[in-house]
DNA sequence: GTCCAGGCAC
DNA sequence: GTGCCTGGAC
């Protein structure tokens, strides 16, 4: 094991993702936000525009927690997944002094999982506590040859692999050897630290799995309504984009939309229609929106995509 | 156009 | 098991 271990981190040191900024902080509000940002999303989009100016808003967890919702949901507008904004606020606002440092209290929190929590206590505090996400989960299939493995099952396997006394570095690592060298397709094992013992090496496709697809075509309704230069607004209350603001939604009709573009999330492909309203149907809370300041208001790129269509010239409506 | 990556809550 | 979101690769 010893062997392995030193294997894995001589990889680390000098092939691993040093350069990421949540790796280079022992600030646990900088490294559970780097968490929640990076959940269901790529390193990439995170590093570049969400983390440092959601940080530059928000520098401490006390200036999260005295921020109102809706500042913070604009400072998450276009990543997605707004339902772990509002829960970062939430765990902000519980926080107090600041997070706890135990799994088990971790746990509790809301928007944070099985993940999140191992995650804040190897990232953040060294703890020994093995982390498993997708990438780790995939290494450890094939490392261990368990192409059928339960969640317990993967986990047992992670402790025994696990490096006691550089927790951090030795999870850090298992992350990066899955996103970087044990692809799920044509994984690059002669590259690998740990081609001499892995027990997968000759077959490593079979322990990735196809998801299946199928999408579904929907139609959405939605309402423009200007005055004076704004646009009207309301605010979300359903589980899809709880919280933001969006064009008021409308009945299905069969009037001509004045534009129409297409979206799509999850398995569903929407096409989006707009129509030119006088009136206000609910009692919703209005705001009045100039959507030349998307910046300003936390909406979703559905509706940025709308507010672009409609303050975009004449001349620039096709669909897309 | 289609597929893919990526955790949590229910 | 299903809903939640987006952008990028092909």
């Amino acid at each position: 094991m010893q062997t392995t271990w030193q294997a894995i981190l001589g990889w680390y040191d000098r092939h691993g993702r040093h350069d990421l900024p949540w790796r280079n902080t022992d600030d646990i509000y900088h490294i559970y936000l780097s968490e929640i940002m990076l959940q269901q999303t790529q390193v990439s989009r995170v590093r570049e525009h969400f983390y440092p100016l959601f940080l530059e808003h928000f520098p401490t967890i006390g200036a999260l927690a005295q921020a109102t919702e809706e500042e913070v949901l604009s400072r998450w507008s276009g990543l997605g997944y707004y339902n772990r904004a509002r829960n970062l606020h939430a765990c902000a606002r519980l926080a107090g002094d600041g997070l706890p440092t135990g799994y088990k209290e971790l746990l509790g929190l809301p928007g944070i999982g099985d993940y999140t929590a191992r995650a804040i206590c190897a990232f953040g505090h060294n703890q020994p506590i093995s982390v498993i996400d997708t990438n780790i989960a995939r290494v450890l299939k094939r490392y261990f040859a368990l192409p059928e493995s339960t969640p317990k099952a993967l986990l047992e396997h992670a402790d025994k692999l696990l490096n006691t006394s550089r927790p951090r570095d030795h999870n850090l690592a298992l992350m990066d050897i899955g996103s970087m060298v044990c692809l799920p397709k044509n994984p690059l094992c002669s590259l690998c630290p740990l081609s001499q013992s892995c027990m997968g090496i000759d077959a490593p496709e079979t322990y990735t799995e196809n998801k299946k697809s199928g999408y579904e075509s929907r139609e959405l309704y939605y309402g423009v309504m200007m005055s004076k230069g704004r646009i009207a607004l309301v605010r979300t209350t359903g589980s899809m984009y709880k919280g933001m603001l969006t064009l008021p939604p409308l009945e299905q009709t069969d009037r001509e939309p004045i534009a129409s573009f297409r979206h799509s999330y999850t398995k569903y492909h929407l096409t989006v229609n707009l129509y030119e309203i006088d009136t206000l149907s609910g009692d919703d809370e209005v705001i009045w929106a100039d959507g030349r300041e998307m910046d300003d208001y936390p909406l979703s790129t559905l509706t940025k995509k709308a507010l672009r269509l409609i303050y975009t010239p004449k001349g620039n409506h096709e669909l897309q």
